[in-house]
DNA sequence: AATCGACATGTAACCGGTTACTATAAAAAT
DNA sequence: ATTTTTATAGTAACCGGTTACATGTCGATT
């Protein structure tokens, strides 16, 4: 019923040898041959079997992508990069939810083993020590984002988180604020913590800086308005807030807006990721806008490349980080 | 090196065909036989081959979606819901970004097919009966949404865009416009059709009806903010605006913060879809929710049960939508 | 006593590719 | 003239499962 490599070798008179041949581009082949196989093969609707392909050949040409939720806003921009680059490369992208759950990532990992994809990238941060090791063991190249784990193989993207942070606490000092907070996310997160630290680097150095300035948050919406709320408890004259990411940025406008303060009039708000949220709010999020899409598009080469040369030196790239100024900064 | 199923066999001192049958449950096999299949199981930490399964048994446990722009704010949801569901039932699901381009979706379709897929969900609109045709020769099982094509096998699971229009237009009646403009999606969508037909049917009997209350967008944000202000132009004394969707509802939003017309005070707006969106403008916006989480996993369920008992007739689901009312149709 | 069906397990073909190995002719090198 | 190398193509094993078919046991039925 559906063609197979042996119909084609039939019909085209050669050997099944010949026609793997052909199709790889692999091996010498006449260029007449090549012509009656391609013939054959047309004339057949023939399509090579990817299952036998990869049983035979130990390549599936699909890669993953474990992320913890494609309904945060931070990440479908993540995987549009990986899906086209992976496209433009043959590949298929399987697409895998963890909810930031090691046990779900752990899960994902022997599902994805069993149907032996070429790569894993990983958008997220519960993996211990050991289970990087099995992937390891097991041959499979992976990618990291956001997490430099101590190891001699796979790749690392990071950006920027603190030296973005300092950019955003040094613009609302430039836009006049006299008083800055910061808003920062799980502390188990390293970006949360990086992006901390830049915060007080320069937040330290000025006269009004206290420690009750640090509010938590939890990267959410909700996160973001129950600090701010916190925050206006204790320091009611703030008039400048970096939230850890841009979640909770647009949760501490909602607060602000819900208090009847007005941003950026009483107080400046900054954001950090540059998700598209931030266009919409209002006013529109100043943030420390990360390539997303590019660092999805990175993530996928990198990935690619070690599977194809197989090559597996540990190796990190961190990109940067661009300040984008919209309304929320602007007193004017 | 890595243990196969004739490695599990020898261990446990049985054949192939019995360890082929602990592990899939079928056939006859002694509990005690079961019993030392499943030790040596474990203690070859044995992982049956997908691939090798797949080219034996005609399953790969993969499900597809094809759906425009993992990017646009509608879609993230529903995979996510397409996700759960196929995790729980043992699927993994490939995600691909189409575009909205018939291009791209019909060489999706012949990777997919390669790789052996088991079905395909498309949240996509651009195949002709000929594409769908196809697949149905080719025996894949799939589900689309908002759309139904006119075709034997396949399933459709639409929501009630005419009668969500029409919930939109009366609750800005309700709330006292005197004047509502709709700006549409493009007409090739029948969601978009749909809905402006329900803006018609209750915007008709209106006495201030007119057509050039009908202002086309695109679906994008930027439409809307275009479309509002080419109909501000000819109907500066509109007090109503309900827009196609979430988005152009957001880019409404934003040219009407331009102007400097308030909403809802002047003008209320209405937008369609519910996204996450609409939760952080400000003011929040109403609009007629889709029950997009569950779209997706009923299109999941769907396509699975598909699947598991190859029933191919066709059939068609329409789920209701819901008003949500919020701040943007508040006048007080 | 012969027949039958439920139970239990093994053998080997098969799924559809890849590729190591072999064979042969023609061109190039010695 | 002989050896090597290069170009071309075929044979068959192999990847790691599934499953049709064969074989055999044992209690129940006739």
């Amino acid at each position: 019923m559906k063609a197979t490599i042996r119909d084609v070798a039939k019909l085209a008179g050669v050997s099944v040898a010949t026609v793997s041949r052909v199709m790889n581009q692999n091996g010498y082949v006449n260029s007449e041959t090549e012509q009656k196989v391609n013939r054959a093969m047309k004339q057949l609707q023939y399509v090579p079997n990817q299952m036998a392909r990869g049983l035979a050949g130990k390549r599936t040409k699909t890669i993953a992508l474990i992320l913890p939720d494609i309904s945060n806003p931070f990440f479908p921009g993540l995987a549009r990069g990986v899906e086209d680059i992976a496209q433009n490369n043959g590949y298929t992208v399987i697409l895998c939810n963890s909810d930031d759950l090691g046990v779900k990532e752990r899960s994902y990992i022997e599902v994805l083993k069993k149907k032996y994809v070429d790569g894993i990238i990983f958008a997220t941060n519960n993996l211990v020590q050991e289970d990087l090791e099995r992937l390891e063991e097991a041959q499979i190249p992976f990618v990291m984002l956001d997490r430099a784990p101590d190891m001699k193989s796979g790749c690392v993207i990071t950006v920027n988180n603190f030296g973005g942070a300092k950019a955003a606490v040094e613009h609302l000092l430039d836009a006049g604020c006299k008083k800055i907070a910061h808003i920062y996310g799980p502390k188990e997160l390293v970006t949360a913590r990086e992006r901390l630290e830049g915060y007080e680097e320069v937040a330290r150095k000025q006269p009004w800086y206290t420690p009750t300035l640090l509010v938590p948050g939890d990267f959410t919406i909700d996160g973001g308005v129950k600090a701010v709320e916190a925050l206006l408890r204790n320091h009611p004259d703030v008039d400048g807030i970096f939230a850890g990411n841009d979640l909770m940025a647009v949760g501490a406008l909602k607060a602000l807006n819900r208090r009847g303060i007005s941003v950026p009039g009483e107080v400046a708000v900054c954001g950090f990721d540059g998700v598209n949220l931030t266009e919409i709010t209002q006013p529109e999020l100043t943030t420390i806008a990360q390539p997303i899409y590019q660092i999805g598009e990175l993530a996928a080469k990198k990935l690619i490349e070690r599977i194809d040369q197989s090559s597996s030196h540990y190796e990190t790239v961190e990109l940067g980080v661009s300040l984008i100024v919209r309304d929320s900064t602007q007193k004017s």
